[in-house]
DNA sequence: GAATGTAGTTGGTGATACCAAGTATATTAC
DNA sequence: GTAATATACTTGGTATCACCAACTACATTC
């Protein structure tokens, strides 16, 4: 319960996000894991990215990247491999158990999210749906 | 850009969570303070809560807070007090100073959020408005 | 081939947050 | 009215996270 700031659509930003992470926190606890290592299973779903794109992805500092990869790997949940392009590259990519892990975690993830959401009319989730992809819509064209 | 999901109502309310933590955690690092620090400042704007009263907002553990209130002490954002009923509890005002950081933060997250929904329509700001209010509404009704 | 740039790591620091254990004060129960 | 129990806060120990500055190794540019 975030305490009151300003205008109701400020408010309800802050409080909605914190509600979605504490869900998200709760999800990640229930595999020991952290929000961070949550979402960089995430990541890895889908990708095999580099450290640098781990760090591009998350908007963390590089080195922050290495500590992360360390203790993922040393829970066998991913595994670093040489680029064979550019011997300075690192590819980070989950291992079976990571891959495992990650798609429970996105099964918690919906239904706990699903069940925040329960009550809301499908017409405001499609609002806040549009929202988000106004949002990723500016982040791609603040990019170029 | 936190990697998807699976449904779009969930991938949404996970970016859109991100969107807002990162620009808290922006407006936040503009006063050298973390997220954190800051909803401290937001609750003591109005209350002068006990150590445990804090630990109930903002869902942490009560030995989290001690530290907490020792770095915004030290920095002289928030001051202890003895309760004069209960000799075992402390109380947690702010400082002029805190409460002047907490007016300037709120302003901060005000324009932050602000401009990250400049985009959108005053109707789907409403539904955002009304989906906090059921979240809110829930967690009351759960408390009893 | 030398200068510059990029990828990743390391070491150091500070903040967060947890748990378990401790002290001090209140409350309850007998 | 005191003994047992509960509550409020602190302390110490641990792990994670995230930063910065400095370093090594490989690529690219000139």
């Amino acid at each position: 319960m975030p305490s009151s700031v300003t205008s109701p659509a400020v408010d309800a930003l802050v409080q909605l996000s914190f509600a979605v992470h504490r869900a998200l926190t709760r999800v990640a606890g229930q595999f020991d894991l952290s929000v961070t290592q949550l979402r960089l299973l995430g990541i890895l779903r889908d990708r095999t990215p580099s450290m640098a794109a781990i760090a591009d992805f998350l908007e963390l500092d590089r080195s922050s990247i290495s500590g992360l990869i360390d203790r993922a790997e040393r829970r066998g949940l991913v595994a670093r491999r040489a680029s064979t392009v550019d011997a300075r590259v690192i590819l980070v990519e989950a291992t079976a158990e990571g891959l495992a892990v990650g798609a429970h975690i996105a099964q918690g993830v919906s239904e706990a999210l699903e069940q925040l959401i329960g009550d809301a009319t499908p017409a405001d989730i499609d609002a806040v749906v549009r929202i988000a992809a106004s949002l990723q819509a500016r982040a791609d064209r603040d990019l170029t």
